[in-house]
DNA sequence: GCCCTTTCTCAAATCCAGCTCAACAAAGCG
DNA sequence: CGCTTTGTTGAGCTGGATTTGAGAAAGGGC
């Protein structure tokens, strides 16, 4: 189950919104500031959700932070500030959304969940013409026929046909699939690119092209 | 630049969600009901901007069937309602945002431009006349047809295109395509210069010009 | 726990597009 | 006319991408 960083200074909020996301089956990490929100982040968190006035490190400048080093996990800023200044100053700083309190604790989980299942961390299937990947088992189905792909492998495959004919980037894959630490060698890449290929070289309904200089995509047929 | 289809009923409200969307430079679908919003849909669309009131296909079942069919563009609901149980009934259907009317048209935008930044179609474009450069894809694209650039030929003609008619000194088209080390031979950038005239020798939006002492422009032809 | 298989990563060899360079040609300008 | 600036062309070189294989790591069955 995807993991949820909450950072709220009000303890009772805190666990309030823990409990929410632990009740619905998220795993919860919780952060008491906006620093200890940003040692937190980096890692294999899925959604952060972060209020804004905080201690320390505000929740404005959180995201800010992140946004600036590369971070693009999923976040939701909670503020008692509901004018339409400050709301500018957080969707510029590159929040996902905005919610002003007192916020529904439903509407939060809903939104958690839309935007969990928008950033590819709660798919479950994706379809291509008349192949199927199937998140569950790591398989792909087409016509009756199953096949079942190394982890890695199908990691990769998703992302790209999630966002069928959109160009990924080599930087944007390597965090994704191997985790933002920036230390993969590019050629691991090529051999998975190359691996793909191979083993789909007959499919009809896709087919991942290289964009030269930049990175990848998968396109229908 | 992003395409948004605004479906909603009231012709005047429509018409003022497309003006501000296109006074953002987006370009904008209309539809004055759900069945024509599903019509629409199919195509290139990038977000959708749905009321939830609509004669025919409601909101809700415009999203439901879109998700069913696998579409997975990205969508705003905007309704009257904002009771908790509609909100859930937007969100199950397959929603990713839903904003309450009377809706701040800043926060829309705002909301819009998270949601196509979340799901990667915020890929910068210049448009020169019928003549588009995608930087996702390095490619110039014109009446259906994609042509494909080398990276150093199209960040040159990105950069004398985003700014149609002004002229930059060979100095600066070298540090800016080059990297700022300025120990680049104004040699290659002849060379490329003359790449891309013969490349678009016959396109009819633009050329680019020769300033004697100083260095180029492109103008619309 | 131990072996065997699968998967992942790294390194080396190769390929090829695209970039740069140099030599020469043309054009502008005094 | 001669000089400087810009244009053109082709060849070699560089660096990104692909392929292949071997060794390391992870996983599964016994």
């Amino acid at each position: 189950m995807p993991k949820i960083l909450v950072a709220e200074d009000d303890p009772a909020l805190r666990e309030l919104y823990a409990t929410v996301f632990r009740r619905a089956g998220y795993e919860v990490a919780a952060a008491s500031d906006g620093d200890q929100a940003l040692d937190l982040a980096g890692e294999d968190v899925d959604l952060i959700v972060s209020d804004v006035r905080m201690p320390g490190c505000s929740g404005l400048a959180l995201t800010a932070q992140l946004r600036e080093a590369g971070v693009n996990t999923p976040l939701i800023l909670i503020t008692a500030l509901g004018t339409s200044r400050d709301k500018e100053l957080g969707f510029r700083a590159g929040t996902d959304d905005y919610m002003v309190k007192p916020v529904e604790l439903e509407e939060l989980l809903w939104r958690a969940e839309a935007l969990l299942r928008r950033s590819g961390r709660l798919t479950r299937s994706v379809t291509v013409g008349s192949t199927r990947l199937d998140c569950g088992d790591l398989c792909v189905i087409r016509d009756g026929q199953t096949e079942k792909l190394p982890k890695k492998e199908f990691a990769l495959l998703l992302k790209l046909c999630s966002s069928l004919g959109r160009t990924f980037t080599q930087e944007q894959l390597l965090d994704d699939v191997w985790g933002a630490d920036g230390d993969t060698d590019p050629q691991t890449l090529y051999v998975h690119i190359g691996r793909l290929r191979e083993r789909f070289a007959d499919n009809p309904d896709f087919e991942i092209r290289t964009i030269r200089g930049l990175g990848y995509k998968a396109v229908r047929k």
